[in-house]
DNA sequence: GTGAAAGCGCTAACAC
DNA sequence: GTGTTAGCGCTTTCAC
């Protein structure tokens, strides 16, 4: 059988489409008898609403675009953020009765701009987030704001007062880690810093700071070392920091690679963690729980930044407001074993 | 300024809407000069067409949705998978002018069937990949089929003799790899079984006693060991494998995560991969570069699949004629460390 | 509370 | 080759 309308779902509910219009968008003034019977017949029929019509009446789209950063496939660390982001936006979605259309993109590539401006003036859709790094590249940004879609960066750089986005408060929960690292005992706590050009693991170096400043415990040049992200550069830092004549008894890294990094490197020098090291990254991705001793780090709420993004699209719709303060979905820590007491 | 429309465009030009429509929609019969006219109009005016209105009058949604398992985020090969995944199925959606909708949903949950259905109805793609092992699930496959909406599926068990598949040669290249294990000198080589629900695991078994056949040698119960996918039934069958009288000097596990196990396994034991035993993997996940050796696999061509997957849909809707045979994309051998020639 | 009428911006069918 | 006309199935506006 064809596919009923809304004039066929009228027809036998006995009312004008109009009506039948109202009762399948929960608008008000319907009599409680009438939406019965329009509901009796929606069942009946078993009308489901043209997605194209009402989009081409309504001029909305009822579409979210994700756009991120393409990683090659075999980047799986890569793979689980993304799978984490994509959750949290379908999470959303379906919530707000939208749909989700993803987008990655080559970060890289000299077009990015003009092809994402391209597609959204042919997709149209009625919101877009755009996940960092690409939420970094002014270039990017412009080019979405250009097309006046209401757009939601997640975890921005520079935020330039704009209120448009979602972030973790990864300065404050870092201190916290740097706390809790503090409250074991630990007076020599180190801390290897990220690739400089991640704004976000430059907030963690500085809660790193707030951490020593609140626990009363010094900063020091020799319990800084600079990594790039990568677990090699964990094992450089590391090598540096162990071999110095007053080595750290806990380290604090800006990602979880170079904690593993880090692990790697005492495991070779015949130094125990956490008996005789503490360690603690950041993140918490699958490696974390997968390596011995597991590590304790920072849990980076992505899919929770991402379903607020899209709810943030979905809520300045309804309320026709945009929203005047950004969203902060705090982290959590993650104690496992990489960490323990230091008896001094 | 207001978007505009194809009545802009139309004027602008000096012609018709219908003859701005062919220009769009690249269809035959306009003069060379005629469409020069219009598409400089389309350029000043930065003319998008309305999907919405395309699609009401066109009937058709130029969507397509990829169905597939929803792992918990931290089930990290799976994201590796499902990346790969949409990365083929977005490639082919690009190409075509389609759009990707994802919708992971829970293989366990008894309401898929049911969800599914409503999904498909509000939505009304114009096809339907469903990924492994999803596909497997009739009762998920039936509420698909009921909707009427065009649908391939990815890897599927039984096919009864329906077409409407993608799928690798899992049993030919597995009987590859085995004769290449047998061409490096190995006589005995051991098999591990996978999770018997899983039926490629189950082609990759019988090509692995085709191998052995054409490579003139037995099959035999003492070099075949059962596994569940899992790492750790890997390192089970390895050891029992390993403790006979008269052990393999080739394993080849029917997935990666066993080859994982046997190496770990063969570590333990002090037996060196690949000079004492060669081993050999299945999917080619990122461990298999990761670990040491370098683990010999078979690649999964799965974004290839639902490259193919789609392209099916969209070529058959332009065509306007079912596929009447299957894709099958095949498997690669990919030859690292960890297998090398034996020395009898 | 409810309904009638007028589009939304395209494609399809057919006329010329 | 090109144009005309009639919808597609909704929402919107406004009248009652």
């Amino acid at each position: 059988m064809p596919k009923a309308t809304i004039d066929d779902v009228a027809n036998l509910a006995g009312v004008s489409i109009k009506t039948v219009s109202r009762v399948v968008n929960r608008e008000p003034n319907v009599r409680e008898q009438t939406r019965e019977k329009v509901e009796n017949a929606i069942a009946q029929l078993n009308y489901r609403p043209n997605k194209a019509a009402r989009n081409l009446a309504s001029h909305h789209s009822h579409l979210i675009v994700l756009i991120y950063d393409d990683p090659s496939a075999y980047e799986i660390p890569s793979a689980g953020f993304i799978i984490r982001m994509q959750e949290g936006a379908l999470r959303a979605c379906r919530k707000a009765n939208y749909e989700l259309l993803i987008h990655p993109c080559r970060y890289r590539n000299k077009n990015v701009a003009v092809e994402l401006k391209a597609l959204i003036e042919q997709i149209r859709p009625d919101g877009i987030v755009l996940a960092a790094p690409l939420s970094n590249v002014p270039r990017v940004v412009r080019a979405i704001e250009e097309t006046g879609t209401p757009l939601i960066r997640v975890s921005p750089g520079k935020t330039d007062g704009d209120p448009l986005y979602v972030s973790t408060n990864d300065r404050e929960v870092s201190c916290e880690m740097t706390r809790y690292l503090a409250s074991l005992g630990h007076k020599r706590i180190a801390f290897i810093k990220g690739h400089p050009g991640h704004k976000a693991v430059g907030n963690r170096f500085r809660g790193y700071l707030d951490g020593l400043e609140q626990s009363g415990l010094a900063a020091s040049d020799e319990l800084i070392a600079a990594g790039d992200n990568s677990i090699r550069s964990g094992e450089a830092a590391a090598l540096e920091l162990l071999e110095r004549r007053d080595p750290p008894t806990a380290i604090f890294a800006a990602n979880d690679d170079m904690a593993a990094g880090v692990m790697r490197v005492a495991d070779r020098l015949g130094i125990k963690v956490p008996d005789e090291l503490s360690v603690a990254g950041c993140d918490d991705i699958a490696l974390a729980q997968q390596i011995y001793p597991a590590l304790t780090t920072i849990n980076q709420p992505l899919s929770q930044m991402t379903e607020a993004a899209v709810l943030m699209l979905t809520d300045s719709q309804r309320k026709k407001k945009k929203p005047d303060s950004p969203t902060i979905v705090p982290g959590t820590l993650k104690l496992r074993e990489s960490t323990t007491a230091f008896a001094n």
